[in-house]
DNA sequence: ATTGACTCCGTATCATGGTACGTAGGTTAA
DNA sequence: TTAACCTACGTACCATGATACGGAGTCAAT
């Protein structure tokens, strides 16, 4: 016969026993009948299915409570695809508005390594000092103290076309990275135009160092020019 | 005095006093001493500063236990700054692979939507259909089903340079968007390239339709080769 | 002296997705 | 028949980061 025990029934959708109890709890599957006087339940094959239905709804970003949502869809002859679609739909903002979180988180940490001296006393830390600011937080090390740019008139533009930036996270990224470089006075990244426009000191600090300093944080410069 | 009570401190940090009993009890700041007889313990300004530090902490994307460790570094006089940028660099590389994930699940979410027909019965929604895979999962429903090119010979080669495409993940979802279409024999997308080329029966399909495919996904086609 | 605001502390609750344990009973092969 | 293994079910527990509750004590002002 082609029904069967909790354990096989598991076994078959590659989950554990205790699982399936739980999305039965859950009700997320039924609880199948137990025949005749027996005491023990009998699964039809399409729980199995109906369990990896579940795993790879999760496997997309699915919680459990759209997964019901889901699957009462299914369930549901007047739905239609377009109400599939626009769940689909939502869980694509929902998991961008997470990647633009985790961005951000990233490239504030991108930034305060960049300003991070790398050794020496945890008082000079600036990643630990982002972490003690005093009042409103700007979480921002690079905005404060830089303001021993140059005498003007020495300054030189420069453009460099960048490869390999993912997002305007890492525009900014390196924006912060050149930012925090000796003798840079201004630097512009644009994610758009794959480039940075830069204005540094010449006498302080010259090309390959700022193309040194973009290629160190993973990014390859392809040309300059200007 | 600048001794504080538990709720004074609580807002002076931004914080609910449960928060501050919630961090005692977990160690990451000390329980003050009850001056003198009195039943009500007396909290130091740097109480708030460490709650902030905490808080900021967060922010950047640690955990309490995370935290703990940070406090602790800071706390030894042994600790080198290094220690805190290795911290620091391993956070940026769970936010990467956190990241990644979320990339991965997006593109697949992208790819079923391209393939799906947005309106009709739920059978032949390919998102749901995904989801009901009988054995291992591809989660890409492209792959089978589409052996229904054309005739060799009357293809056509293209080349369209892409912008916005914002990582490897774009490229991924631009080429299975492509693959889907009506008419297209072979698509090959480069994140790298900013290009995508694509074969193509052009009796069935023309540039304008792929271009209209490409910029239906949120990208833009600046030019055309070949 | 009493009211009202606050504090102390332990414990419970929330969401999330399960895992684990204990007790009782069912099934199967030696 | 009896050991060994399965099943049913309820409940407790894991991590995570808080928030909420309840009873008792403290403190300043009225």
């Amino acid at each position: 016969m082609s029904t069967l025990t909790i354990g096989l029934a598991a076994r078959a959708a590659g989950v554990g026993v205790e699982t399936i109890r739980f999305y039965q709890r859950r009700g997320l599957i039924a609880r199948p009948p137990k025949p005749s006087g027996t005491g023990i339940r009998r699964y039809a094959p399409e729980t199995v299915q109906r369990v990896r239905f579940i795993r790879q709804a999760q496997h997309l970003g699915f919680t459990l409570r759209q997964i019901e949502e889901l699957l009462s869809l299914e369930a549901n002859p007047e739905a239609d695809c377009s109400d599939v679609r626009l769940r689909a739909l939502a869980k694509i903002e929902e998991v961008d508005g997470r990647i633009g979180q985790l961005a951000e988180i990233r490239s504030a940490l991108v930034r305060l390594m960049a300003a991070c001296p790398g050794s020496g006393a945890l008082g000079a830390c600036s990643i630990l000092g982002a972490m003690r600011v005093s009042e409103s937080s700007t979480l921002n090390p690079l905005a404060r103290g830089r303001r021993r740019a140059g005498k003007r008139g020495t300054m030189k533009d420069a453009n460099f076309r960048i490869d390999g930036m993912h997002c305007e996270g890492c525009a900014q990224t390196i924006e912060a990275l050149l930012g925090a470089e000796r003798g840079v006075e201004h630097a512009a990244v644009s994610f758009e135009a794959h480039a940075a426009q830069v204005r540094f000191d010449p006498a302080v600090v010259d090309d390959r160092q700022i193309v040194s300093a973009i290629e160190r944080a993973g990014y390859k410069v392809v040309a300059q020019s200007r």
